[in-house]
DNA sequence: TAAACAGTCAATGAATTCATGAAATGATTG
DNA sequence: CAATCATTTCATGAATTCATTGACTGTTTA
């Protein structure tokens, strides 16, 4: 369990992101267009508490498991995800605790700025 | 110029966002959907330096306006950028500073682990 | 090794997003 | 008020994403 959320210390990289890297942004933007979908956002939400198998995720979100099996496997092609198969089961944990920053941010940028849209 | 990025301040919501809120969720989801497009998140870099009006951004990033102007509008209607006329310039600016650091640390986070991807 | 369970893959169609170019709107200037 | 500059809107088609279903693979267990 805990050998799953491992290493990036969240200040190794508070600097850097100034001149603009074109390849660090289609890396960045990549990142965002994956956690830019409710139902796999909700899987990521799901994930913080801890590493789950794909059948749990399914049953805690009452999806179909070839949906969740799919969405992880884009989040984990953008590496958000980590697996590690054990027995029948495979886990998906959090790759790292960055992600978890990333999203609770977005989080509670979402909640307070809550109206509903802006004019026309 | 200061008067265009303006509130949040960063620690205002650091515990918040544990117990799921769907509607905070789907919010959340719309934010990084807005910025996981390489030519938008290019623009919000773009607009870290500060207000630029339209003509200024497309010619910056080599772009024809009619775009740049539609993923403003888009930016806009999820209210990660603001308006503000001066005579025949429309300026755009970040809303706020939160969203700098989203960006910012993604944009980290993706100079960290540049790996072409996983398995398959 | 056959059955059962866990997960993935592949194919399809529907829905959404995106870029592009042309027309329309707003604001200033001659 | 005509001309021009700045920006937005609209319409089109191409490309991408998404959900769904059924078949397939890997692992354990009887």
């Amino acid at each position: 369990m805990t050998e799953l959320t491992p290493q990036c210390e969240t200040d190794d990289h508070a600097p850097a992101a100034r001149s603009f890297d074109p390849v660090a942004c289609d890396r960045a933007a990549a990142i965002f267009r994956a956690l830019g979908d409710p139902n796999r956002l909700h899987i990521l939400i799901l994930l913080r508490q801890g590493p789950m198998c794909v059948t749990a995720i399914a049953d805690e979100l009452d999806d179909n498991l070839s949906a969740v099996s799919q969405r992880l496997k884009l989040l984990r092609s953008e590496r958000i995800v980590v697996t590690r198969r054990e027995g029948k089961h495979v886990f998906y944990a959090l790759t790292d605790d960055c992600i978890v920053e990333l999203i609770d941010h977005a989080l509670a940028h979402g909640s307070e700025s809550l109206t509903p849209k802006p004019p026309r």
